[in-house]
DNA sequence: TGTTAGCACTCTTTTAAATCGAGTGCTAAC
DNA sequence: GTTAGCACTCGATTTAAAAGAGTGCTAACA
């Protein structure tokens, strides 16, 4: 049996309907719903091939059909219009000045939830590629010392190091010198292990002190970012009988959003693709959890290559048209709000 | 009509078993689940007379008795068992050495959703009243300056100061001597606006850049902490039936708890009271939308002051001894286990 | 006078049965 | 290849009946 441009009108017919109204569609509706101009009976013939093939699904005897994953992929991969819709309210409300990026991006987040009415996280951009701007240890007290390390972006990270003895001022100034010649303008993926014992060599490190603050800078530099996540919308999961019926799950979904923890997961691999705009339809994504959910992803990037990813998580009868098109444009939008504001 | 021994013991079974069930609660079960001896017909003499008092409510005509928010009140205040509970699998937890008071936090705050099972909130101890520590401007470029400022328990705060000229060394070394030797040891609440003025004039600042920077390193030392509050376990709320049912409500909740907006309303009064645990209950609390709820906060203190509330919400038929207890021992646990971890 | 047994009454919940109705598959005719 | 028609299926809705929980009141009892 082989796709012909009538299934796939009538297939297309068939989520477009499911996807308004989350009920099975049965023949007559679609005899109705399309201008292809045919029969209930012969609309029954095509969707019982359709079900052979695999595009869609009769949740029991004497009911519609509703789309199956592979019927969502289909869709999503070759019938879905690439409009780019229009985005007044976000931009205006975006271009609003927000100080912090964290304002931003939770601005961002809480929009996509309102517009589209499905979950939505965002990531805050990466900045792991960032080259080091220049680094800075001052004296808190006899035991800590401050580390503060700002990368290109102006972003900044702070830690302190404990030490078990007292350094003193010219060995700080040292430090810091060395520190800034050999490390800036590297990115925090360059900066080896030889690279450390080599620094510890040059200060001529037999002093365990300085060792010691070494190796803490050094920490201090390679921790892993730990990726930032805002969340907006997880209640708009409680909308959607499929999703809210069984509570359990519900509750285990509204709670990963809560927490914002394994939601990396959903974007990680939209990173390395060559596609921006990912779409993973029920069991493609590996959450648990989520296996009835659909999710859209769209990494973005800021300048100097700071790449973040947004994304969205809703049922599997989801709107990929405008999931995908408010994607296209935020996506698009970030980087000219974000130059705006900085 | 008065509050007699009896009825109060009535009323608290009352209670008792319907936070258990959630069931309305008839006066047969009454008269079984007391050791009073009296029989249901007297029973129902006495829930007459309670309900004519205002403490119980009759949902409908041959229903048992629900509690009223009086009733409520009535067992909070008088009846509660301030038992001390073991919190040992806390305890053993919160031990495992945590590196952040964030990660601490959230920690705190996981556990006491899961022990609880209601949704749980917790702020970050307040520091607006620590002391100043020290104060580090730093250059970055050409337009901006880096300010790092140093409080008593080495919270750190960065601010990214834009500047229209340059700053040559000197004068940054210059201005970073006098801000310290003005400012540090003092709160936060004591540098006032004459103090800058004063700090402006010291400085002789007719060049406009200084006056630029020490106005921005004020605004940086006096800006709103923003109050962090972590959550957890918001999804719990889908666990009680009266709270759930009403999917609007409900999804307001749990916005509001993914959103952590509002939730400073809960938590406000609750600093300046003398008892570090208050019990809000229904409309007790001000937070639109927690009508149906019941809120119980406490305030911990941290060495040096910092203080901040653990709170929860649930159903008004919430376990009030259960979560009393708890935080009254999380309370006290919480400035033991910051200290081993710092 | 306080307590209790008993009973009629009320109202919700549960259960069962009946009916409805959307949708199908198949057949036969166009 | 398309369509009308029809018998059939099975979940959803409606309806009715029964069950159950609990009350208020009255009258009897200690």
């Amino acid at each position: 049996m082989e796709m012909d441009e009538r299934k796939a009108t009538i297939l297309q017919a068939i989520i477009r309907n499911y996807l308004e109204t989350g009920e099975p569609v049965g023949s007559r509706t679609i005899s109705k719903y399309t201008d292809l101009n045919l029969s209930s009976a012969t609309i029954r013939n095509e969707m019982a091939d359709l079900e052979e093939m695999g595009y869609i699904i009769q949740p029991h005897t004497s009911a519609g059909r509703i789309p199956s994953d592979k019927g969502y992929r289909f869709y999503v991969d070759t019938m879905m219009e690439a409009k780019d819709r229009e985005i007044s309210e976000m931009k205006k409300v975006l271009m609003e000045r927000q100080d912090k990026l964290e304002d931003m991006l939770k601005g961002v987040v809480k929009l996509l939830a309102k517009d589209t009415q499905y979950a939505s996280l965002i990531t805050a951009p990466s900045v792991s590629r960032n080259k080091l701007k220049f680094i800075q240890l001052s004296r808190i007290d006899d035991e800590h010392l401050l580390t503060v390390i700002v990368k290109e972006g102006n972003v900044i990270k702070n830690k302190v190091v404990d030490i078990t003895e007292p350094v003193n001022e010219e060995t700080l100034l040292k430090l810091n010198l060395m520190l800034n010649t050999q490390l800036s303008g590297m990115t925090m993926d360059e900066i080896s292990l030889s690279m450390i014992t080599g620094l510890k060599a040059q200060a001529g490190s037999h002093s365990g002190v300085i060792s010691e603050v070494i190796d803490a800078v050094a920490e201090a530099i390679s921790a892993e970012e730990d990726l930032k996540v805002y969340t907006s919308g997880a209640n708009n999961i409680l909308k959607y009988p499929e999703l809210s019926d069984n509570s359990e799950k519900a509750g285990h979904l509204i709670n990963t959003f809560e927490e914002r923890e394994g939601l990396e997961e959903l974007i990680i691999g939209g990173e390395d693709g060559d596609e921006a705009i990912k779409v993973y339809i029920g069991s493609e994504n590996k959450v648990s959890g989520m296996e009835d959910c659909s999710v859209v992803t769209a990494t973005y990037e800021l300048e100097g290559g700071m790449k973040g990813t947004i994304g969205i998580v809703g049922p599997k009868r989801m709107d990929y048209d405008k999931v995908v098109g408010t994607l296209k444009s935020l996506r698009s939008g970030l980087d000219d709000l974000y130059k705006k504001d900085n």
